[in-house]
DNA sequence: GTATTACCTAAACCTGACTTTAGGTCAATG
DNA sequence: CATTGACCTAAAGTCAGGTTTAGGTAATAC
């Protein structure tokens, strides 16, 4: 069992973020010692799905549901499953945006190398948009499809 | 030469969003024709530098100091290509990041398919935390470092 | 000539996710 | 026995990134 600052301590979440938490009804079933909250190892993995759901870019209002979910019992095993299974196609697109996106700001960076180098942009300018470099044009190509 | 309209069409961004973006400075140079904003190809390349930045997750403010220094010329080159450097290194944590969520959700994927089939989380628990099927524990180990 | 459509502004409003404030309880320490 | 430290609540405040509202102009359509 452990006191909100330990878990505070142990998941680097301030304690206000851990209350604010508790009252969206993020840990539905935390049992309290005269006022004071008592986490348990259930709050402890539920933390570390609220991080998970949170990282897949979920709201807090969808975790509150998700969690009571978990107080229903297998009844809601396929619900849960069909959660994970969206933040998992949700989570691929934000990385292959990412990835687009990367190879975007690699392109501007090799743009700011070659106008250093040359100390203006008009090189650059007369091989837009079709004639840059063969690997340039990729990343140039891929950042905007 | 295009209008708001036609811009919010070509990029998917609402009429109100594009004013924003010009009251908060994103559109230094941008012309106006009796009050009428008129976006050239420079407001174009700047939309998409804007999504691209904003992708990145920089803030309206950071963008901002980016579009002042794009109009002091060749003098910030070494700026702007710094800003692209950190950038780019943010979103590659960024993806780092998301692949360890993603091996979590797959992980919890795997999860509830098993406890379906089961009809409870009992053989789960019993495999917890380190006798997980060989890829399901790859997952596992990499979604919680 | 009036009605519609596309544009304009300033200012108020909204949402999500917290954080801060103000005031209080309770156990241990000097 | 008073002060410190860790906990508590309710309510207000904050911030980013927009969106909505209310009121106005100006060209085209019927």
């Amino acid at each position: 069992m452990y006191t909100i600052g330990q878990i505070s301590e142990m998941f680097g979440i301030p304690i206000s973020t851990l209350r604010y938490y508790d009252k969206e009804g993020l840990f539905p079933k935390i049992e309290r010692q005269s006022g004071i909250r008592r986490f348990s190892e259930t709050e402890v993995e539920t933390l570390r799905i609220i991080e998970c759901l949170n990282a897949s870019g979920l709201g807090i209002k969808d975790i509150k549901q998700f969690m009571e979910w978990t107080t229903e019992g297998s009844a809601t095993y396929a619900r849960r499953r069909q959660l994970f299974e969206k933040r998992k196609a949700a989570v691929e697109d934000e990385i292959r945006r990412l990835q687009k996106t990367l190879d975007m700001l690699k392109y501007k960076c090799w743009y700011y190398e070659t106008a250093i180098r040359d100390g203006n942009e008009d090189r650059i300018s007369a091989m837009l948009p079709d004639r840059l470099p063969p690997e340039i044009q990729k990343l140039y190509d891929h950042g905007r499809s």
